[in-house]
DNA sequence: ACAGAACTAGGACGACTGTCCTAGTTCTTC
DNA sequence: GAAGAACTAGGACAGTCGTCCTAGTTCTGT
């Protein structure tokens, strides 16, 4: 029965605790009591701290993915597949004013700690834009997709930042405003 | 002669690890090993970390505002002006990829942390916004100069995140090249 | 020259960290 | 039901953390 269910536990918690809290500042302790069980229990399913965060971050790779294909797989238009991207800003406001987005706030605090699995965490990112590429290609723009899913990544990274320092949610709507009509005005006028 | 002169040292090797290995992982063994003091000595100037950080985000506000001071008093147009603030992408592209926005991601490891400082570090924030928001409106946009601060700010957060996650120097320029059309498409065509 | 403030070095302190070990329990498989 | 794997609790471990104390040095003003 328990094949995994407690590991499942522990990267589960761990998640959660590592966006709302940060990597360096969760404590195997954290985890511990969030799960409920012994401290050195660990050791049997993760040898190390930084195994925890590898499978966090496989976790959050692959909720990724499956994201990205329940949007493609909803059947509407590039540029309401797009539109769901830019939704997140909305949807989880609330998190994201706390505690900014999960993949932005990991990856400069990989960066900070010069650590081995950044690249991995910033795969996430790569995961979004390769995806926000095929989007942009399907809008009849091919030559300039990935430059145009970079620019909405970043975009929509600096609205959670600002919306994490001002806590303002009136500021992430008119930006997921603009971004619309950014977006609608990329097919008529492509000088932008 | 050493009026604050030790205090003024870690403070200011305070404000590079802060920086560049963040808040929480900077330990007062670091601190102290580059200021080259002994590790004890520390609570004669501050008496928590927690003072130290206030120091560090009172440092930056007072940096911060000295550079907006200077580049107002360089004699620009208002254009120009705001292309100073976004030419900072350019001129600290290799610390940008490196760590990150000091301000931006110190905002975030500090709402992580519910730390009580992290309005002050989000004040730093306030200084640029509404130093821009005076730009915007010598350029003729009184009424939406604040929203264009707010979006200018996020645009180029959002450009450091991703400059960061990807080591994508290529982005930064290509990026500040669409921010500066953007710029001067504003006046002409004000529905953007 | 001297009193008092300012400053410093070194280390003690309790708490907590990530890691690892050991002994015991539960489960699976035959 | 027995053997072996899978799992767990609890704590030991060396190290580091932020904080704080004490004793000694250096500076300042008179």
């Amino acid at each position: 029965m328990s094949a995994g269910a407690t590991r499942d536990a522990i990267v589960k918690r761990a998640d959660a605790l590592f966006y709302e809290g940060g990597f360096g500042a969760t404590s195997f302790s954290d985890i511990a009591g969030l799960v409920g069980i012994s401290r050195g229990n660990f050791y049997h399913h993760f040898k190390t701290k930084d195994d925890i965060l590898d499978a966090v971050v496989a976790l959050r790779m692959e909720r990724t993915r499956r994201m990205l294909d329940a949007w493609e797989a909803e059947g509407g238009d590039p540029r309401q597949r797009i539109l769901s991207f830019v939704h997140m800003l909305v949807a989880n406001r609330a998190q994201i004013m706390a505690f900014g987005c999960p993949v932005g706030t990991l990856c400069c605090e990989l960066a900070k700690l010069d650590h081995a699995a950044q690249h991995k965490a910033a795969d996430i990112f790569g995961l979004f834009r390769d995806w926000l590429a095929v989007q942009f290609r399907a809008l009849g723009m091919p030559a300039r997709s990935e430059e145009l899913a970079l620019h909405l990544l970043a975009w929509s990274q600096g609205v959670a930042v600002l919306a994490a320092a001002f806590r303002d949610e009136a500021f992430i709507r008119r930006e997921v405003a603009t971004i619309t009509a950014w977006l609608d005005g990329l097919a008529s006028n492509q000088s932008d």
